[in-house]
DNA sequence: GTGAAAGCGCTAACAC
DNA sequence: GTGTTAGCGCTTTCAC
């Protein structure tokens, strides 16, 4: 803790100078010097002090991710591959709940900018907009995971919802269904893609999109879903699909179709998105729409950290591809049912 | 960003040492300089740089956060209590993944310390032994969530995983149940805690403990514990209950009996331990034993505070109570099923 | 090849 | 009440 350059400079008889340009790897140093040092620094198990050289200039090695909510086994996900990565890079992440409050995002950036991070993460959706402008405006490495906004310079990755959203409804429409229901959350990124690529595959389909069909929640938990699903198969011509813009949603609609005694997938088909763990632990299993998370965590961070290195202006925008994951709770309509 | 306190200081046409202290609120500042400084700071949008009170001895007001695997819900709950604790504190919380590798343990612990971080946060196990024995040793502030090392001068929370064993079991034993099945999870401290408890419920009850019936698994997934339960299941003399040691141990079993054709509860009971969120989604809904999360992560929090401010030396432990919750998982014992 | 000196932005004695 | 000075641990010219 106590033990600084100068300490290891005094034991192998050199200069601070030389003990730094032995640890950064920089100017000529005799073999015989280095040798010498990395001895004493290894002996003495000597670690720099990241902060004083942060001070100088150089990076803190340090990145903060702020998603909404960290318990959601999706940003959950976000957080490990980004973490995993940074990892590997020598990047610490710091991580920021934001609740979706503007006054926490604020608070939280201006703290970590106090800390000088070297950049920002921020997943699924920003409310607090002269903040984001003003990180912009300052030049502050940051990509957006999860969400595109292309009318702002900053580097993005995203899954494709509106592709997304377009290939379950397919999928739906394929397996003969007209009549399709739709629950979508309310104010995320997605949850406004999702259902216009749902609305393009009926137009595509030469069908009318019912209104009635389509319903918008703020409160996206299953109990959330399973009240709009309700509504949703209480109607007098109920839809013989559901489409649930993310899994939560879904497994809201399975759990309504239950307590109505509605058969999935004989009576009512049901897919979700997100292909979450869950998919595969409901009965019936879920079908779904997979997001290469993996990847889109890994490309994120690698964008931040370009950004930070080489201090590169070249903002991406990457979609990844969604594909379907056909499980048990989607099958074609049964004609006899479904009048 | 490129504003220093002297700026500030040259503005307010005072000195540097005012400045800070009217940030600091030390010493004696006239009301009107105090004014007059906050007014610029404000006018200004000064932040003081933390990198450089740190250097001086002052806290990063970090703290890190060391965890088996980040994408792990359970795991996701420690760290959004914890990190939204830390912030109402003014912490941040730095977000470790350590796959249970005692090299990547090493390696984080290293990185983080060299940045300075105020303290560490280490959920559900270590093994990295010589390095936290560095960590004690430097008293470098350290608390445990979610394990006890009752040998180790560490403050720790966690839930009463033992009570909770026994809890379970009891349960089962109350239904009638006396061919009892455990799977549990090899290598975490939670992993040996439950299964005593399983143990003791059982040699209470007056029944001895079937070796044939316990079954530890080193692979904690749905389908690591479906051929768990299988194996179980297929016994000579299969198990009328089955405690899962944690809701994906129990899962998985209910995958296996399901596969199998066996009806839950009618022909077999089985609980789980954490009351996840999935337990409410699997059918039929899993019993399981909650563990006060919320708590927990608050507590631990509040204990690693203390040391960091009080330097305080009190190591407390403190184990939380687990509770009961039954669903539809868990039934009576049908005595003519039970042959 | 190596080192002396200056300074990153802040705070803590200790004057005045 | 306020300012001067020194220094946290490091890196970076620039001189030797």
């Amino acid at each position: 803790m106590k033990l600084t350059i100068y300490d290891i400079a005094r034991e192998a008889g050199v200069s601070a100078t030389t003990v730094s340009k032995v640890i950064n790897n920089k100017g000529r140093i005799s073999e015989k010097t280095r040798k010498k040092i990395t001895a004493i620094i290894d002996k003495r198990h000597y670690q720099p002090n990241v902060l004083a050289s942060a001070m100088k200039g150089k990076s803190t090695y340090t990145i903060a991710l702020l998603i909404p909510d960290a318990a959601n086994p999706i940003y959950a996900q976000y957080l490990k591959y980004i973490e995993e990565y940074g990892q590997e890079l020598g990047f610490s992440v710091v991580m920021c709940s934001t609740g979706s409050d503007p006054k926490k995002e604020a608070k939280h950036i201006t703290l970590l900018k106090q800390k000088r991070v070297d950049g920002f993460i921020i997943a699924s959706f920003f409310k607090n907009e002269p903040v984001l402008r003003q990180l912009i405006e300052e030049e502050i490495p940051l990509v957006f995971i999860a969400f595109h906004r292309p009318e702002l310079p900053v580097g993005s990755v995203a899954g494709d919802d509106y592709l997304g959203g377009y290939v379950a409804t397919e999928h739906l429409l394929s397996l003969g269904h007209c009549r399709i229901g739709i629950i979508a959350e309310e104010g995320t990124a997605s949850g406004a893609e999702r259902p216009r690529g749902y609305e393009k595959a009926l137009i595509n389909a030469g069908i009318e999109v019912d209104k009635n069909l389509v319903i918008t929640t703020t409160d996206p938990t299953i109990e959330g879903a399973q009240l709009c699903a309700r509504e949703l198969l209480t109607n007098r011509q109920r839809p013989t699909a559901i489409f649930g813009c993310n899994d939560i949603l879904a497994i809201g609609a399975i759990m309504a179709a239950k307590e109505l005694g509605i058969k999935i997938p004989d009576e009512l088909s049901i897919i979700g998105f997100d292909n979450a763990v869950m998919c595969k632990v409901v009965e019936p299993q879920l079908s779904s729409i997979d997001i290469p998370i993996h990847e889109m965590g890994r490309k994120a961070m690698g964008l931040l950290i370009q950004q930070i290195e080489q201090k590169d202006n070249t903002r991406q925008r990457i979609s990844l591809l969604p594909e379907l994951v056909i499980r048990q709770s989607t099958a074609r309509l049964n004609e006899r049912e479904s009048i």
